[in-house]
DNA sequence: GAAAAATGTGAACATTGTACACATTGAATA
DNA sequence: TATTCAATGTGTACAATGTTCACATTTTTC
């Protein structure tokens, strides 16, 4: 945008968010680097501290933006579906694999407990908001609709379809795979799923 | 075992493999690191080199030592509950599960795209070891069974599986929750999986 | 317009992975 | 048995990384 190119960025905090995106999905998650990200955003290492507490700091507020970012897609896929009154239920599940295939990185940082403040309270909401969008997006389909907790068909429907996303971007199925043959293999394990709930 | 305290170690390349394990289950995967591993041993950082390229395949190998653990436990599982005749279905299932949730850092080391080499022959070989082994204990349960290719219903048992360890282990679910609960939770799932496909 | 708060800089430092020349050892061979 | 050679471990060195801190510059506030 504005490249005033003056003492004081002016939204370095978000900028430096930009910067992890972009190298995340270069080259990945482990070529994030404080330094790397200061240099992309043409700064001097040390003033990302003066935003994010630490590198961990910033990984959270990523992953917090990779967390809204699935539930937007998840939230546009049943909007659509609604829409064109087609099943949501497999719509969101989709949704949600799909994001895995197309931006893995994000999903990975979305998740990594280890890398992140979980306890971080803008990432509990994130999490939150995207546990709540899910369960909203089965609930045509699946009844008992407690939104604050999960019964067992919902674990079955997140885990399954999480679990999918997860063996695909870091596990073993569909190594060989193009996205197109992926997608049908999701399409036919959240067939079954169906059987299983309806 | 034997401390020789001889210039030349003996085994050193499953001795780093077993600091790994230490390290990794007493502080977690992202705090071992290839000096702390020869420190614990006893031996100078770069011997390490001797035995692995870089630290990606020492991490590699502890991957696939994890999955055939994991393998391990998933067949005792089964062989249990057939002489018991109980569900081996469920059986292993909930082995797969527990691991991951008694052994967080092996279970996340096992899946680990990013920093291990996934195209390492004996991880392959562990990996598809795991598949193969997963898809039998499904096999009085599941028909259709190909061993080569995975039918949708194996997937959907696979995903919804390894959906709810990860949930568990990286994911905001059961976080307040005991061992015991989240057991019980895997149990629930478990059953409620067992609806759709029997 | 002066004081104070916010924001960016540069030079440090410890830690990490890794390379390389060298030391030590055990095994093969003469 | 003595010698050679491959295997294995060491010490030093280097670049990259996260982080700190005193200082510089800008913006905000009164």
């Amino acid at each position: 945008m504005k490249k005033k190119r003056s003492y004081h960025h002016g939204n370095l905090a978000e900028s430096l968010l930009n910067a992890v995106e972009e190298i995340a999905t270069q080259f990945g998650l482990e070529a994030v680097t404080l330094r790397a990200c200061a240099k992309l955003v043409g700064v001097s290492p040390s003033s990302a501290f003066r935003h994010y507490a630490d590198k961990r700091a910033l990984l959270t507020a990523f992953a917090t933006k990779a967390l809204i970012q699935l539930t937007e897609s998840m939230t546009t896929a049943r909007d659509k579906a609604e829409a064109k009154s087609t099943n949501a239920f497999h719509a969101v599940g989709l949704a949600y694999i799909e994001f895995a295939i197309d931006r893995p990185a994000f999903f990975r940082a979305m998740w990594r407990e280890e890398t992140i403040y979980s306890n971080d309270e803008n990432y509990r909401t994130a999490a939150n908001a995207l546990s709540r969008n899910l369960t909203a997006g089965f609930a045509d389909t699946i009844r008992d609709h407690d939104p604050d907790s999960l019964s067992s068909q919902e674990l079955l429907a997140w885990s399954s379809v999480h679990g999918l996303a997860n063996l695909f971007v870091d596990g073993p199925v569909g190594t060989e795979d193009s996205k197109k043959e992926k997608m049908q293999k999701a399409q036919e394990m959240l067939e079954a799923l169906a059987d299983s709930i309806t």
